[in-house]
DNA sequence: TTAGATTATAAGGTCCCCCTGACTAAAAGG
DNA sequence: CCTTTTAGTCAGGGGGACCTTATAATCTAA
């Protein structure tokens, strides 16, 4: 019982939290954007941040998006110096998507926002968070392959894939 | 150092959980449509919930919108059920919006997404999230607050009234 | 009573996500 | 060689978050 009303609480707290986030993310001008990491044009950057030089095709498949919607997307952020297309030689119908420097730049940005609230958390609460955070993240892995055991989806997957990488390797390049 | 690469970690754990937790929503067709929670519709839903039957133009203030824009919202939401409109008697100007039950079950819906995955915790575990939660959040509330001192934007100031509402005082109706 | 302020509306715009349908160019296979 | 299949394009559309520029209706105060 406790242990369900605690739950709650919790939950509540995740709600707040998501909407601080949310409130200094308006609030402070510098559009860091964190909401679209997953949408759109930020899923392409994503994936072309997993893995360089797709084609549409590949996009298309990675990200479950239709080659229209995706089309356009690329358009995009070429237009924002965000990625290049050029033709592939190999097969002249395909177009080869990349990142440029100014997109990975960008990507990078846009996926840091290392929270500064964390700072105020001590070297425990640190790494009690980690571990909850760890087993969180897992369970909801989980959840997921069981709502999907043969995740169609391949933006999941990336993103899964993502996630594995760091979830369970020593996961860690501590060498300071 | 150890302190910020820690930082770092867990701020690439608070992505993965991002990540995840936008997985998991659109995995599940259940279109909880949590992200939807702070803007546009999810917005005058939320301020309703805090106090019903508004007029217009105190969603105005409160969420810090065009009239215009809060018109058009709330419009939709009649549309689907979620709010009413009535002329005061009062004064004929003004429009009195309204929460239907449908629009207070939706809202509920919304923000209780209980988060399953909170199931693995401990009871330790919880605790340790909570008190974590309590300090990040009261971070970037304090945060917030620097950003604007006379927090001008009213939407902000209700949901900070939420926030502090849950954050400190005793905070549950706890009768299982 | 009439001018000015207040509340809301209509209309139209910008930009975003994402889809369907129709079509071209290039590759592949019989 | 000629027909499919495949990769991508264009055109158009639905829905959402906002905004600006009128304008109408109502209230209020001189």
């Amino acid at each position: 019982m406790a242990d369900l009303m605690k739950q709650g609480k919790t939950a509540g707290k995740l709600v707040e939290f998501g909407l601080l986030q949310n409130i200094a993310e308006d609030d402070s001008k510098h559009q860091s954007d964190y909401k679209m990491l997953f949408q759109g044009q930020g899923k392409i950057l994503l994936a072309l941040s997993d893995h360089d030089r797709l084609s549409q095709k590949d996009l298309v498949e990675r990200l479950d998006l239709t080659p229209q919607s995706t089309a356009e997307f690329v358009r995009k952020l070429e237009k924002k110096g965000f990625v290049s297309r050029e033709k592939s030689v190999a097969d002249k119908r395909v177009t080869i998507v990349s990142l440029t420097d100014q997109g990975r730049a960008e990507t990078q940005k846009r996926m840091q926002v290392i929270p500064q609230y964390l700072r105020v958390l001590t070297d425990q609460e640190l790494g009690q968070l980690n571990r909850i955070l760890d087993k969180v993240n897992e369970r909801m892995l989980q959840d997921i392959q069981e709502e999907d055991p043969t995740l169609h989806n391949k933006y999941h997957q990336l993103m899964l894939h993502h996630v594995l990488n760091k979830v369970h390797p020593d996961q860690s390049v501590e060498h300071d």
